[in-house]
DNA sequence: GAGCCATTTCCACATTCATCGAAATGTCAT
DNA sequence: ATGACATTTCGATGAATGTGGAAATGGCTC
């Protein structure tokens, strides 16, 4: 992943609402969530909530689909990889004591529960 | 990790020199750099830079010391675990097929390189 | 095709952010 | 104490971002 979209998606995430919403789409997964779900859950007018979202698309972070008369978003798994994996790639020089972030004793809430657990 | 810890580290990376600024930190580890070989790599003017490690500090993601005459910064594994954390947490809703960003298959180049390799 | 519904586009406004030169601060050596 | 060095603070400037109402678009149902 390129610098400049790692800086756009981070760009993106950095907002109160538009966080929120991106969680949402973690949460809801790969099916996604219609935009008047989310405008409903955040408690945004659509307008401004169609601001976030098309920020978080231009990032990227999400996609668009059409279900009749609903948009639906959904997040993209492989921009989240890409941005974890840029943070935390090479940590302290790539040795291989370094833990998610340099910190085994501090790395328990952290995204590898893939195969265990 | 509170949402509005997560907005201002994302915020305070979501920009060119800050991230670049602390990828060098993250790839420096616990020892870390002085300002001044920070702003020789960026080449940034050093009252801008200033600006930008001032973010990285008030976000919690940086720390701050002194050894005689420089001012050495370093990473808070912490905060970045935090902060990957947050993002990846209830993923898909917390099923256990969540790999670290929903998608197996993409994750490659992801921070999980603790044990092996 | 009339009307309704979900969502987006447009617009104008206030706020916040980034930049960098010049001057100030803190620290060391002599 | 003086001078040199590393870094920060100050201040002014231009640029980018967030907001939400009103109007426009795309799509379904009857």
């Amino acid at each position: 992943m390129e610098p400049k979209q790692v800086v756009a998606a981070l760009g993106a995430l950095a907002h109160e609402h538009r966080l929120a919403a991106y969680k949402l789409l973690v949460e809801a997964g790969p099916e996604g969530l219609p935009a008047g779900a989310i405008a409903e859950r955040l408690g945004t007018p659509s307008s401004t909530l169609t601001f976030h979202l098309q920020q978080l698309l231009h990032a990227g972070l999400a996609t668009q689909r059409r279900v009749s008369r609903q948009i639906i978003y959904a997040m993209v798994p492989a921009a989240m990889n890409g941005l974890v994996g840029y943070l935390t790639e090479n940590c302290c020089g790539g040795e291989a004591i370094c833990a998610p972030a340099c910190d085994p004793v501090a790395a328990t809430v952290h995204s590898c529960k893939t195969t265990a657990a």
